[in-house]
DNA sequence: GCACGTTCAATTGTTCAACACTTGACTTCG
DNA sequence: CGAAGTCAAGTGTTGAACAATTGAACGTGC
């Protein structure tokens, strides 16, 4: 009787859930205005429902609604990056502190989502190693046990992901962060969390520094700069 | 021309800001249904809008939404307030650590919020005292310097100030806290912020006790807990 | 009296069509 | 060339309608 609920959700939530799909894959990207009334239609819904949706990605981060301008996909800056890891380090390196590794269902996921990252990566398929990854951190969120903080890391990791998957990463080499998670991966099983935390937060860093290197780079082209 | 944005906000913002503003006062308690028709009608927007409002509403947790079965205000269970009470601890002591009391703007609003508490007390008006509290703790987030923190953390105080707001008060006395608070932010002041987020941890620590207590009695006479 | 299925009104979920308002681009005129 | 006016496109909002679901009242048979 655990999971028996039936999963009946509103049009609304379905619609947001395609596109926020469509928008972390990199489908949509940063700066694509939508229009209300042929995204509807193409998804066969009607405007309220499709305002609904809207509404809801847009609180997520996602969307950026400019009254009587319509909505687009929300386009980050190197403050927004800046901000965002801040937030990264603030809550990631406490759950890791906090790790408890008797509990074996996160760590049995934290392991098959470094798997499934070194498995993407060998295949060269670099968007599935994005999700990997930031499953990865997801989930070390878990052990905080904060199920408002694991929906707001969501939203974070869902903002960064959506600067990820639209970088051109050909002078990048993926292959180098693997040995990266699995030292983590190790030291956290190994209950080492100090060693663990530091280097998580440098690779923290790290990772920072080469999103906002690659996005400052792309800035200088469609540069539509969201001060918010 | 520091201000001179126009304030053009949609109806359906306006809404949510009304009903929120209600929630926060206690005027619309926990657990009251909310029925789209009445409740547009009285506002003088049409049923979509009113939607539009209960959906932003829902989205940071003032409101639950339980398909075809309406709306109501949500529920605190002793579990949210640790979840809630753990955030605090993880983001204000933090921000207290990080505390640059060059930014006289900051501390000149903190200033005046504890002014504000303290005037509150001494008039026996409680739901202001408590504004002024939450205020207080809110701006200390602004050492932060990170919107979607305080935006996150504007959330999180609106669904403690929900379950603050409602609690019979008559066997407290805030008076008591009054200290405490000059206290901290005297020592905020004075750069001693290691003492200064000690003393703001255990205060945390007792507020969060002291909450947990009083829902606790209230708990049993008009329980509909919320399991989430 | 009680368990069960049925009916039914109330409420929410969703659609549709219309209109008001704003915006940005285009045009016109000085 | 620039300022003011024009206009289509798109969003904001409304009101009405219908479908789907719920909860309760009701009735039936045991």
């Amino acid at each position: 009787m655990e999971r028996a609920q039936i999963h009946r959700v509103s049009v609304a939530d379905q619609v947001a859930s395609i596109l926020r799909q469509r928008i972390l894959d990199g489908e949509l990207r940063p700066g694509t205005p939508l229009q209300e009334v042929p995204l509807a239609a193409s998804l066969g819904v009607s405007r309220n429902t499709m305002r609904e949706a809207t509404r809801i990605l847009s609180l997520e981060g996602l969307l950026k609604r400019s009254i009587h301008r319509g909505v687009a996909v929300s386009q980050l800056s190197l403050k927004d990056v800046h901000e965002i890891y801040h937030l990264r380090r603030m809550l990631e390196i406490p759950a890791v502190l906090a790790a408890d590794s008797r509990r074996t269902d996160v760590v049995q996921e934290i392991r098959s989502a470094l798997d499934g990252y070194e498995r993407a990566v060998h295949a060269r398929d670099w968007m599935r190693a994005v999700s990997f990854d930031l499953q990865f951190h997801t989930l070390l969120i878990r052990f905080h046990q904060n199920k408002r903080l694991e929906s707001f890391y969501q939203n974070l990791i869902g903002e960064v992901r959506m600067g990820m998957v639209v970088v051109d990463r050909t002078h990048d080499n993926p292959e180098r962060l693997i040995p990266v998670h699995r030292r983590i991966y190790q030291l956290l099983t190994a209950g080492k969390l100090k060693q663990c935390a530091a280097l998580l937060a440098q690779h923290l860093d790290d990772s920072e520094a080469r999103l906002s290197r690659v996005m400052d780079g792309q800035m200088s082209n469609g540069g539509t700069r969201q001060t918010t």
